[in-house]
RNA sequence: GGGGAUGUAGCUCAGUGGGAGAGCAGCGCGUUUGCAACGCGAAGGUCGCGGGUUCAAAUCCCGCCAUCUCCA
């Protein structure tokens, strides 16, 4: 420990360390986990390995170092209201780890642990403990193993060897499945990192305060737990390891706080910076400075996979981070948006371990920027409307403001509580904290608090793992089971090996029948990658006699109308269908043909799906990531980050990119490699997708080479021609770009916050648009007697005609109902000293019986009452003295039996029986006679 | 995925069933001018879209869309 290393010279150790030992170095997956919808994010190193544990994926390599980003933040306690406000907790971290799948063991993996701790970073033998495993209910046994090891460690003192139970040295994925006895290494850190020091507490290894320090956990992965609770040994024994990054750091440079090691200078330099905070100053209250650089460290982590604030999932927990930290800003002082600065300091920090981060630094900046004006916008809305709450209690000289309508301010308008109280506070007045909590917990039920998982179970696994296990043993199957291959093979003869109805293996099926078939081959295309699967059938072959009338036809023919293709577990593939003809038998000779328009439809799509991602990204920049895709047979779908909506003319742009590519006659090339050839040729990798080692890949070449090769290929150059997009991707594709035919945008919309939505139809759907629009253009044209070229021209003015006329019909209609009008009221001869009026004006409107009555009102501003109808609207209108008098406008229609009402001096409503007018007028004069008498 | 809120003039918003408004911006005219402002006038609206209830809907109910927001 004498010359301290950088945290990236740590990372380096380790991952050196391990490689020197055999590892291979694989890279850190994605904060999102790909393929596992039941995790948020990915949060411990073991995520991406879940499967080789499991059995169901097999990998090229036996030993393995990584360095795994992980994010925790929304466990089963939503702990993110305390990240920061210790020096250990994170919401982002790294794991370092190192894997043997089914290759070394307990003793290589504990002595390498104690050397590198020792011999390599030179840690005090003498402050090392190690855990063993030690069950508490007497089930399993001791695991002396380990602990002999450790005790024949050089310097390692035998007495640090202790012995703990389930919960402290027992480790398993889930309630079954692969599990095993872990050890942990721990270190004394010295009596003066006892945060407890003299009370009285439990001061040790697994105690209660802070002077020994978890460090290095070793996972032995050896017994298989059934249901039943048995528990079996493993063929395959492996290794999982996870040493936390950032404490070993802090170790390593010799610091009591994770904030305190060169990983957080940068960010903290540029806190202090924009504060002008002295160091002493930011130590006296380090909280805000904590949880500012760890959230801005997580988001720039979050957003470089693809995550950006937004309002569900983990785009939602994107958002509470920025939030959170900006939060903190202000209460040291910050004003205005100020994330990206310090966000600069950690691209800088793990930029060169972290790739991701510094191409997408544009992005990561922009969208901390936006969030964080975003949410000045809502804070001072909200503040708005807490003020006037506040306003309201004060007259009401009450100092509790009621809890939830504080909540009700939280979870509408998105008011921070603590900004709330804050500001209640400031004027003497305070929050009903119990009825806020009270409120969050009615809401956090409301909102589905208690939602299961989704349907898929693991019993499915379990019983096509044993059919594949049959298939295998009786050597039907190969050990890499059904071969796989949409790209060539879309007809493909082979023996129905099983058929499945009901759940349960069967040997033959019959009509009606919804039945799984597994063949040894498919060239049906599993949905993957948003490409949708294949359609098609499965026939019977005649096997040795010649053809009997065609595929299907001959005695003991049948047809399976496949509908789906599934790949329930490792090394199965079942076509899933119904038996639309005869009796297929296990053991029957069969064609698998999948339907090719279909096909060649969303092949179509998938490449057109390509130069949309590629033209967008020309379009509107690199940030327009995919965030989704649809790929179906009649349209595609495509989803991307961007934070506006496009305009006309992006779009129009976007879609003449795209066709001018069909027009280029553009080779498609499909090539299988390394992930980290692809990568490092700069392939587009999709946020959230697993890949394995060896990738597909597709490009488009932008000019075409003599001899380019048109189908895949997994060797070999490509033609001297640059890429014009270049992807990862599984999904099949057409040869040239031309085959497309058409590219044409029908939609663009939201699809969540911060993500566009577009939807698009090529090919035969294309031509069914143009078709259609055209025809209903032709029809258009035809009716306004133009050409087609002439409807906008022709449509504009007819609206203009329209406008005019009726303008000119108000006009006219107004002018006649007022002549009429003054022509009875010079007539209008007084009745009680009232004057009078009913009058009926034809061809007229609301509007313009509101103007007259207003008319009538100049007129005599006193002793006035009127009654205006055109068709069945009728319109009363009396003065005020006589309202006074009690007669009312309202009383005034239903008197004469009209329904309505409205104010006392303007009433409006309508009379059922447009025959019976002049009745009703008539009687106009009666009833106001009666009620002014 | 679920709960809540919002959608009215170019912008910020008011308008709790009966005459669509204010402030700012923009336009015209005028006064004044050190900067600037002030006065007057006119214009600008499918009240998000679609149904329903009602004599009558910006307003009430239902559906959809968009934006904001919380929860999982």
């Amino acid at each position: 420990m004498s010359k301290k290393l950088t945290g990236n010279q740590i990372r380096q150790d380790f991952i050196d360390f391990f490689v020197e030992h055999g590892h291979t170095v694989v890279p850190s997956m994605s904060l999102v986990p790909g393929g596992d919808s039941t995790l948020l994010f990915t949060n411990s190193g073991m995520v991406q390995f879940k499967d080789v544990f499991i059995g169901t994926d097999k990998k090229p390599y036996k030993r393995v170092v990584d360095s795994q980003k992980c994010m925790r933040v929304a466990g089963k306690h939503n702990d993110l209201d305390d990240v920061g406000r210790d020096d250990t907790h994170h919401t982002f971290f790294e794991m370092l780890g190192n894997w043997s799948f089914g290759d070394y063991y307990k003793k290589d993996a504990i002595a390498w642990s104690w050397q590198l701790l020792t011999d390599v970073w030179g840690l005090p033998k003498d402050k090392i403990y190690a855990t063993c495993f030690e069950d508490d209910q007497g089930d399993i046994p001791r695991d002396d193993e380990a602990a002999d090891i450790w005790k024949a460690q050089p310097g390692f003192n035998p007495e640090h060897v202790l012995f703990f139970g389930r919960k402290e040295n027992f480790w398993q994925m889930a309630e079954f499945g692969p599990c095993g006895p872990c050890s942990e290494i721990h270190l004394d850190l010295g009596e003066e990192r006892d945060n407890l020091r003299g009370t009285d507490h439990i001061c040790g290894v697994n105690g209660e305060c802070t002077r020994f320090l978890e460090l290095w956990n070793n996972v032995f992965i050896q017994y298989n737990l059934f249901e039943d609770g048995r528990l079996e040994p493993l063929p395959a024994k492996h290794v999982d390891t996870g040493m936390g990054f950032e404490r070993i750091v802090s170790v390593l440079q010799g610091v009591d706080s994770n904030y305190k090691t060169d990983l957080f200078t940068g960010s903290l330099d540029v806190l202090r910076s924009l504060t002008g905070h002295t160091e002493k100053e930011m130590l006296a209250d380090f909280t805000p400075y904590r949880v500012i650089c760890d959230h801005a460290r997580s988001a720039a982590f979050l957003i470089a996979d693809g995550v950006v604030p937004g309002n569900g999932g983990r785009n939602y927990v994107t958002r509470m981070i920025i939030r959170r930290a900006a939060r903190f800003g202000t209460k040291i002082g910050l004003k205005g948006p100020f994330l990206a600065k310090v966000a600069e300091a950690v691209i800088t920090e793990y930029g060169d371990f972290y790739p991701e981060l510094e191409k997408n630094k544009a992005t990561i900046l922009d969208n901390l920027t936006r969030e964080e004006i975003r949410f000045a916008r809502t804070v001072e809305a909200g503040t708005n409307h807490l003020q006037n709450l506040l306003t309201n209690l004060q007259s009401s000289n009450s100092l509790l403001l009621d809890g939830h309508k504080a909540f009700d301010l939280y979870a509408t308008y998105g008011l921070p509580f603590e900004i709330s109280r804050d500001i209640a506070r400031e004027q003497g007045l305070d929050i009903d904290e119990a009825g806020f909590s009270a409120a969050k917990e009615e809401h956090s039920k409301a909102s589905g608090g208690g939602k299961a998982m989704g349907k898929l179970g693991g019993g499915d696994a379990e019983f096509f793992a044993g059919i594949f296990k049959e298939l295998h043993k009786n050597k039907k199957l190969g050990e890499h089971g059904v071969e796989y291959d949409p790209y060539t093979s879309l007809k493909v003869s082979g023996e129905v090996l099983a058929l499945i109805v009901n759940g349960e293996t069967v040997q033959s099926a019959s009509l009606d029948d919804t039945v799984e078939v597994i063949l040894p081959k498919t060239g049906f295309y599993i949905e993957s990658g948003g490409q949708v699967k294949d359609e098609g059938y499965i026939r019977s072959l005649p096997l040795f006699s010649e053809k009997m009338g065609g595929a299907g036809g001959g005695r003991g023919g049948w047809e399976i109308e496949v509908t789906d293709t599934r790949k329930p577990s490792a090394g199965v593939i079942v076509h899933i269908g119904t038996v639309i003809s005869g009796q297929p038998k296990v053991g029957d000779h069969a064609l698998a043909e999948v339907d090719m328009p279909r096909r060649h439809d969303i092949m179509r799509n998938h490449t057109a799906t390509h130069l949309l991602h590629h033209a967008l990204h020309g379009v509107l920049g690199n940030s327009a990531v995919q965030a989704g895709s649809l790929v179906a047979p009649d349209r595609l779908r495509f989803d991307f980050n961007h934070p506006d909506a496009m305009t006309t003319e992006q779009i129009e742009r976007v879609e003449k990119m795209v066709n001018e590519a069909i027009a280029a006659d553009m080779p498609v090339v499909k090539q299988t490699k390394s992930l980290d050839e692809a990568k490092k040729e700069g392939a587009m990798a999709l946020f959230g997708e697993k890949y394995g080692e060896t990738v597909r890949t597709i490009s488009i070449l932008e000019s075409d080479g003599a001899k380019a090769p048109l189908s895949d290929k997994t060797d070999g150059q490509l033609p001297d021609s640059r890429k014009y997009s270049y992807e990862l991707c599984g999904g099949t594709h057409l040869d040239r770009t031309s085959d497309i035919g058409a590219f044409i945008i029908v939609s663009e919309g939201s699809a969540a916050a911060g993500i566009r939505r577009i939807e698009a139809v090529t090919g035969r759907g294309a031509y069914e648009l143009i078709n259609k629009r055209f025809k209903t253009l032709k029809q258009t044209a035809d009716m306004l007697k133009s050409s087609v070229e002439e409807v906008p021209a022709k449509v504009e003015a007819l609206q203009d005609e329209i406008a005019d006329l009726k303008k000119e019909l108000a006009n006219l209609r107004a002018q006649s109902a007022l002549s009429t009008f003054h022509l009875q009221l010079s007539n209008l001869h007084p009745i009680n000293d009232v004057n009078v009026l009913a009058l009926e004006i034809p061809d007229s409107n609301v509007d313009t019986l509101r103007m007259l009555a207003d008319k009538f009102r100049e007129k005599y501003p006193k002793a006035g009452a009127a009654v205006l109808v055109t068709g069945s609207t009728v319109i009363a209108v009396v003065t005020e003295d006589l309202v006074k008098k009690g007669l009312k406008a309202g009383d005034l229609i239903t008197s004469i039996g009209g329904r309505g009402g409205g104010r006392s001096n303007l009433a409006q409503g309508s009379l059922p029986d447009a025959g019976q007018v002049k009745d009703a007028l008539a009687k106009v004069v009666k009833v106001v006679e009666e009620k002014v008498k």
